[in-house]
DNA sequence: TTGTATGCGTTATCAA
DNA sequence: TTGATAACGCATACAA
């Protein structure tokens, strides 16, 4: 009765239950069992069947734990965050977490909270669980230090590259993002296009700019209002450069904003002082936060930088590693173009 | 050489090293080792000692797979969630992970993606992982299915409880909230208040509402302009209904917004009217949602569901359960107020 | 084709 | 106070 249940109904699985008696109820050894269920040639169709058959009857479900004392492989990973609350590790994890098909890997959460003592604490712990690999993932997209060499699985660090090269690391694509944004609004006729973007303490405010730079230059042209407009990462910012550019250079077309936020206070001084988006002057963000950018008005055009995508990859190049072929260096994700309603073609 | 380590920095825990080697080391036999390490009282001060420093200096970790084989334990939760991209589900899961301290706990993370097939299969891999113990966390804030009462570990549900009143759930007080919001907005007093929410399938929004209706009956006031705005949670939304209500409503002097994207609509369309927020109208938001709040015109009171809070409790009571004190019933985790400049008491 | 025996790295129960 | 020895649940080399 307490094990019972009604047909149809897939019986939970029964954690007391182990070969043993599967193999007693079939009738067989315990090693013919794990062989019959392991799909061992060595053992005839009729006994598999039979072991089979009585596994499910018990509702068998192998303890991973013995195997994995066998086997030396726990098929589980750790997924190290420094920041769970960034909204940057979240897309990155769940990519991570669905690349590894939850029957052949696990992932194991660990957030660091950006702190070294509990990074390291969470290693151990890792560790001496027995994790098969490891993916780092930082917090922003700035190098960070290396782990070491001395770690008995393989790693991959993704969004923060480590500082040693022979690690691998993968990252987001800033510079092809902001040559991205720039040759979007090139294609829209746009010629005085300006760039307002965040800290530039951040290298990523560094590289898209770069990136923004570089595509204006190949068409001969600089950022309207002659420099990049750093400021914060904060609509705030996004509002007060903007009144200053339209102050200095009234005949811009378009603004390249360095995220989605500046984006939004890009919008909302245009939409005060009545300059129409996108026929007048094309906007367009970074990071395609959906919150802000799909609420917008009107709905933002930006840059997806592919963080699930970049999540799946780093997921598969541990897989990689974990199978005897470790990678090293860098290795840049690219990013794609969301179009929505703020940029256009002019007239 | 392949195994040094300089001065000062810890060496990397070495896989292979087992006990045996330690006991080796020692000159001790596997079990006097096993005793010295695990603090057992029958053994000789000296003897510890000696045991403690060989397996320092070959860094030795035990192998927890090897422990949770004998003990029955893994030391290991899964926490299954139906929705990573959820902002709701990401607070819950920082404070479960939090709550478990990483040395005693660690969190298995699994993202069903709301499909009941994946959750089974996820609880699968779980359970022959041996956790013991399974937070699930639901997507949205009304009831689920239980996984039923034959599972082999204890399960508390967290934000979505449980159909089964004998499971434990927690879950966040949407009445309270929209109670303390319009509390709140009277203590400024504010007289005249209308309630703009989302959509009404939504038991959140319902409870919400209730919560606001409620108070505001304690002291014979009806909302503005005669019922609860329901619609959808979105900003387009806020500003389509509250360019309804000050039509209809001329002299409304607060807003309650069912969620922050409603409430960055609202104050979006008041900025336009030319009414000042809060002299003339305050404005509180529900979420504290950051990205919005802190960075609304101007920045904006909101009701915080402590959904982080939520999550270490389900952790707790979790560990309660596996200790053997199973909890039962749907439990309540209240919110609080966050005030901003968006409220100020009238005059 | 099947079964016996050994071991994975620990903890726990005994004797010594 | 210490040390053999038997588990834990399973996989595999080897013997039958």
């Amino acid at each position: 009765m307490s094990r019972g249940s009604t047909a149809g109904e897939p019986a939970p699985a029964n954690r007391n239950v182990t070969l043993r008696d599967v193999a007693r109820f079939a009738g067989v050894s315990v090693a013919t069992a794990s062989k019959a269920l392991n799909g061992q040639p060595q053992v005839r169709a009729e006994t598999r069947a039979r072991v089979i058959q009585a596994a499910e009857q018990l509702s068998f479900s192998p303890n991973t734990i013995a195997q994995s004392l066998i086997t030396q492989r726990t098929g589980t990973v750790g997924l190290l965050t420094s920041d769970l609350e960034g909204r940057f590790s979240i897309p990155i994890l769940m990519g991570a977490e669905d690349a590894f098909g939850s029957d052949q890997t696990s992932v194991f959460l660990c957030d660091a909270r950006d702190d070294a003592i509990r990074e390291k604490h969470h290693l151990r712990a890792l560790l001496s669980r027995r994790v098969d690999g490891l993916i780092v993932v930082g917090a922003r997209p700035d190098t960070r230090t290396s782990l070491g060499r001395e770690l008995p699985v393989p790693v991959v660090y993704a969004y923060a590259p480590s500082d040693d090269p022979r690690d691998l690391s993968l990252v987001t694509d800033n510079v092809g993002g902001g040559r991205m944004a720039v040759d979007h609004l090139l294609r829209c006729g746009r010629r005085r296009i300006a760039h307002i973007t965040g800290d530039p303490d951040y290298g990523a405010a560094q590289d898209r700019a770069r990136g923004a730079l570089e595509r204006l230059a190949e068409e001969g042209l600089e950022p309207a209002g002659g420099e990049v407009w750093f400021g914060m990462w904060s609509e705030a910012w996004g509002r007060g450069a903007t009144r200053m550019l339209l102050e200095r250079c009234t005949d811009v077309d378009a603004i390249f904003a360095g995220s989605d936020e500046i984006a939004r206070g890009v919008l909302d001084v245009l939409h005060e002082e009545r300059i129409d988006v996108p026929s007048r002057v094309a906007v367009i963000g970074f990071d395609n936060w959906k919150v802000l950018a799909a609420n917008a008005r009107p709905p933002l055009t930006t840059i997806d930088l592919n963080l699930e995508q970049l999540g799946r990859i780093a997921a598969q190049r541990l897989s990689a590693a974990m199978e005897g072929n470790p990678g090293s260096g860098v290795e840049t994700v690219p990013g794609r173009l969301v179009t929505r309603e703020s940029t256009a073609p002019l007239r």
